[in-house]
Formats: structure tokens, sequence, C-alpha cells
DNA sequence: CTTAATTTGTACGTATGTATT
DNA sequence: CAATACATACGTACAAATTAA
């Protein structure tokens, strides 16, 4: 698909593996609490090594999907998802995918500008004003401007006053650095872009200056909603012809009454 | 060392190296882009054998901390926290971790109501309905209706559309289950607390219902608002030690008086 | 209580394909 | 092209912990 992808990442078994058990554990194929076969079996399964089924699960440990205890066994977690959150879905990278995430960035990033119209310090401030000049003198100059661009959002981040919301709004742009690359990229080719994103910039950077959050976040919301549409993308739905049909989970052992004439039936639906 | 442990989780060496390789990747001492000793080498120097070595290096990779190229050598990746976000940080678990996490979560879950009024289906608005009746059946029994309160919420998070959304929504309310468990325990013993709670839980519903999403915003805004208070916490600056200058209009309880926009839609925005 | 079987944790050895020099 | 270094993968062996007989 990718011409210019010369790279073609190997196929490591580890990473297949790994793989396909996160997959059954989210899915449900392997309940929580539950005890996956023993490694000798699942090498035997698979088709391969102990080493192999050894390093896959040490990746799932890592994740927090499942705990090992000596001697016993390899146990799902009770509670899957539970320590880090990622976004490399298999379908990731379609425009649908990127418009969806482009979606949660804008509602953390206008958030963050709020926060940092009430709390930013001088410092802070004097960092936003530096980098949005830089960023006037690269487009001047004919640059991108990328790296001040991510600087005067993570500078926004930081003066938040939330270390969780500066992660993860650093761990969004991260996750969207290349479709951000090619956006400015865009905007620098055609004559008054830059300096309408310049303008969107500056109202950012002002509504913060005097303090007022619901200036700053909307500022921001519009300056990102621009970046998606300068991207063609537009903010949809992700899920467009579909009766959302997520299967509520529901610990095991529930004799609660639940609202079953309305709940979906459970199970994937297609693969 | 403390008898009441009675766990006391056995220490893995993969997951001591691993501990110590990622400090040091995250603290600098292994740059970007550099390259790690080969695995023999870190198995002689930390003293265990390589498939320790390698099991660690497993984790970190999945944790998209390194890449591993055959016949080269491990790299450090050029973003470090690429791949996923997580907040196991050392320090969490303090009254002020919590709070900037709930804020994060306040944010989120505010956005994805928003969406929710706008894009819900009826099979997704009969299942928050059904939801709230359970949580009515749940108080009226004396039951805290901790599932249902999890489900109510995972309900609206699914309305909104949003898969990426959802899924965060899911992954907060995982970190801070115990929080919350402890927080519906605590509305449950006062008396009229749990009308309370349920009061807050319609006027999200029939905002939703209604497809108002500033009002379903801002219910949601105030629940989630409502929950920190009735834990004790405050929506507050992680970061006291900084220059603060502004004190925070936006406190604990305060509602949010300014028109706060409401969800990004696909209409003609600046193009 | 003792013993044995099972399972994970650790260690070591070997072969192979790949990348670098 | 040749040599070296390295990750990948497989296999075996033993230790430690758990579980069941």
């Amino acid at each position: 698909m990718n011409p210019f992808n010369v790279i073609a990442k190997p196929v490591r078994l580890t990473d297949q593996i790994a793989r396909v058990l996160a997959e059954r554990i989210l899915q449900g194929a392997l309940p929580p609490e539950s005890r996956l076969p023993a490694e000798k079996e699942l090498a035997e399964s698979f088709g391969v090594s102990r080493s192999v089924i050894r390093e896959a699960v040490s990746m799932l440990k890592y994740d927090g999907l499942v705990e090992t205890r000596q001697g016993s066994g390899v146990y799902v977690s009770a509670t899957p998802t539970a320590r880090s959150f990622r976004l490399d879905r298999p379908e990731a990278g379609s425009a649908a995918d990127l418009a969806a995430i482009f979606e949660l960035r804008i509602v953390v990033e206008a958030a963050a500008a709020g926060l940092a119209a009430e709390r930013r310090g001088k410092a802070q401030l004097d960092a936003m004003a530096a980098y949005l000049e830089v960023m006037a003198a690269d487009v001047s100059g004919g640059r991108a401007g990328i790296e001040a661009d991510a600087d005067f959002h993570t500078a926004i981040a930081a003066a938040s006053g939330n270390a969780y919301v500066e992660r993860f709004i650093e761990f969004l742009g991260g996750a969207l650095r290349e479709a951000i690359r090619t956006a400015r990229s865009n905007s620098a080719q055609y004559p008054g872009f830059p300096d309408v994103v310049q303008a969107e910039h500056r109202r950012v950077f002002e509504a913060i200056a005097a303090g007022d959050p619901a200036a700053a976040e909307d500022a921001m919301r519009q300056h990102v909603l621009a970046a998606m549409t300068r991207l063609g993308l537009k903010s949809k739905k992700t899920k467009p012809e579909e009766e959302n049909d997520c299967p509520p989970r529901r610990s095991a052992g529930d004799s609660r009454p639940g609202p079953v004439a309305t709940a979906p039936r459970p199970g994937p639906a297609a693969a």
C-alpha cells in the first residue's frame, strides 16, 4: 500500500502469539480469573517453542492482561485492559479511525487549554509566546514549523497543571504525529494557510493569557477542528451504519436482574 | 515485612530488569535512537541468563519503548511512551493523583455524554434506561449498585459513536474502579445520598434522550464532580510547587456557567 | 504429614537468518 | 565476498512453588 515503506517489518512469532492471546482475552474467549493452558500446551498447540510462549506471556503480563503464579499457572486478570491504553488497533490508520482519534484529541486539548487559562504561570505563558514566535519565524522562512507547533501544544498541556492530562496529550500527539506532520506540510504549500493557522494559535494563546477558560477551550477546539478539515477528515461517527452491539461486560456470578430485553446478544459479530 | 500482606508477590527477575531498563530509558540514561548493549552483555552485567533479558526486552518492546532489529540490536524508540498510555506511576494512588485522573475523566466523560446526545440510537437509549432502572432497584434494595453504575457509564460511552472515546473511558473507569467503588459504598451509607446520585444520573440520561449536547455535558460534568467531592477529592493542581497566580475559579461543586459549546459538528467549518 | 505430579522461573546450549563491517 | 555480531527460535535441564493424592 505504501511504496515508500521499505522497512516491511519482519513478523515475529512472539508478536503474533501475543496478539492472538490478547484478542482471545479481550473478546471474552478467555474470561477473567480463568487459567490459560500451560505454557507447554500452548507451545504445542501453536507449534512453537516454550520460549516464544513465555515472551508473549511476558508482554501480556506487563500490560496487565494476565498474572503468572509460579507453580500454578497463568491467569487472566480480573480487570482486563487495566494498566495501559493503546490505540494500535488492526484497522488503525484509516480515515475514520484517524478522525475518531482526532475527536478525542479535540476534547482533551480543549479542556487543557481551559485549565491552562486558569492555572498558567508567567513562565509558562512566556514559553507559549516563545514557541509562537518561532512558528511565525518558521512560516516566514518557508518552513513548516512542525516542532514549534508541537512545542506550543505541549506547553499548553503542561500549563494545565494536570500531569495526566499533559501526558495523555503528548501520547495522542505522538500517535497522530505523522498525520499532523502531513497536515502542516499541506498547509505550508497553500498561500495564506500558514497565516490562518498562526491566527488560530494566537487566538488560543490570547485567551489563555487573558485567563478566559471558555474562550481558550473554544479557540483550541476550533483550531484542532480546522486542522482536521485541512487533513480532509470529518468529525463523524466511527460506526456509521451500525447499531452498536457491544456486549455489556458484567462480572460472572451476577444474579441481578439485568436488562435482558434490551441487551444485545453477546459475542463478537464478525471478525 | 508486612504481616498483613499475605500475598507477598514474589519478585521476578524479569520484572526487576524490565523496570530498571524502563527507568533508564525514561530518565534519559538511554537516549532515543540509541542502541542497548547486546543481550549477552546485559545478561552478564545483570548476572542473569539471556532468557530473562529477552523477556524483559519483550515487555519493553510491547510497550513501544524499544524496537528490536534482527542482526543489529535493540534500539530505544524515537518517541518513548509511543504505543501505550499508562498511569501506574510510582506516586499513583495519592489523593492528588486521584484527583488529577478524575479531572481527566470529567473531561472525556462529559464530551462522551455530549456526543451521545447527538448520536445515540434507540437501542442505546433503551440500554441506558434499563441500567438506570437496575440502579434504582439496587438502591431501593439497599445495594450499592456499582455494576449498574459502571454499565450506565459504559452505555453512554458506547453511544458516543467514537470507539476510542469509549475505550479510553473504560480504561479510566478500570483504573478508578476501586475509588468509584468506595465512593458508591460511602454514598449508600448516608440516607438520601443514593437518591441524589440517582437524580444526577437521570439528569444525564434525560439530556441525552432529549438530544441536548450542552445539557448532557454539563450534567455529566456535575455528576462526576459530585462523585469526586463525595470521595473527598478536590479538583486542584497536581503541581503545587509551581507558581500559582490565578486561583482556580472552577473548584469542586462549581458548575460551569459559560457556554461550553456543543460537541464538534461535521458542519461547514473553516476550510 | 509426606510424596508426587504439575507448572512456572531460570539457566544454558545450539542452530539459523540478518545486518554490519 | 568474507567475517563478525546479533536477534530469533528451539530444545533441554533443573529449581521453586503449587496442588493433589
